[in-house]
DNA sequence: AAACACTACATTGTACACAATTAAATTTAC
DNA sequence: GTAAATTTAATTGTGTACAATGTAGTGTTT
């Protein structure tokens, strides 16, 4: 009878969990976020360039998921915060470059405790967070596919 | 070297693809919930109404991990698409009851078709999908402890 | 080289998400 | 039995997200 409804149930959704446990991380990264005065979407925009260094809108947008829409505020903002540049290519003046400055960089070397803070939080058994890794990037693939 | 670096790499990130994952899977939702009208917050709320009928937004919220800040404009949204009613409780003044309305409770026949459509999507082995469903959840719990 | 298509980014509008505050009802303490 | 504390929602302010549109620069076609 309401056998036919299972499948509407929230405990079976997959969506769910992780869209509910995607919040809470971000939120339990808040406190040792605001220490740096940068919020989660701020600071992913950080680890590309403490990678990189210089990146186009466009390639950070790929990396990051993310379109101009959010990133051109979220960019702003580190610009105004002093940790990144923002000027239009000389190549391509469609392109627009961001670029770490100095102070930018020299966050890098405070902000390493912060995915350490967070490792501690995470209360997974290692191979737990390999396997969650390994299928979070399979979904991820399966997505950008279609 | 750039060893004590290495933790801050976007992909040895665990928070991230947690982060795009949720966002991409709810992206895909869209075309499907577009037919019905809902967006993904409307609709996880009409899962839990689904299986309740009726239910506090105090309640609603313990099970969305959302906070009344969310909830109030999504649910008069709702009620305006005349899916719930919204009423204080008569016993406890301050406790506002969410019910199903005749509408509402006949869209769930429809909506049968939602996640069996997303299921085909998730290009996920079964078991795979049972692992990332039993980690979310431990890792949901570790959150809320906390 | 002028028209056309395309690309990269910015802007606009809608909808969350959450912290912090407010407001009203209820419970607890004294 | 009232003042203080607590509880439940609503409101406000800030910051994403994303679709859709706008705009300027670049490439392509003929």
């Amino acid at each position: 009878m309401a056998q036919e409804f299972e499948e509407l149930k929230l405990c079976n959704q997959l969506c769910f969990p992780l869209y509910a446990c995607a919040k809470e991380v971000v939120r339990m990264y808040k406190p040792y976020l605001d220490e740096f005065d940068l919020t989660y979407t701020q600071y992913i925009a950080m680890l590309v360039l403490w990678e990189q260094e210089e990146i186009s809108v466009k390639q950070l947008g790929e990396l990051l998921y993310l379109d101009s829409g959010t990133l051109t505020p979220v960019l702003k903002k580190l610009e105004q915060k002093g940790y990144l540049h923002r000027e239009r290519s000389k190549e391509d003046e469609r392109v627009l470059l961001v670029t770490l400055t100095e102070v930018g960089e020299e966050l890098k070397q405070k902000a390493v405790k912060i995915p350490r803070q967070m490792g501690a939080c995470m209360k997974l058994e290692p191979e737990e967070a390999l396997t969650l890794h390994r299928i979070l990037h399979k979904l991820l693939d399966g997505c950008t596919d279609s």
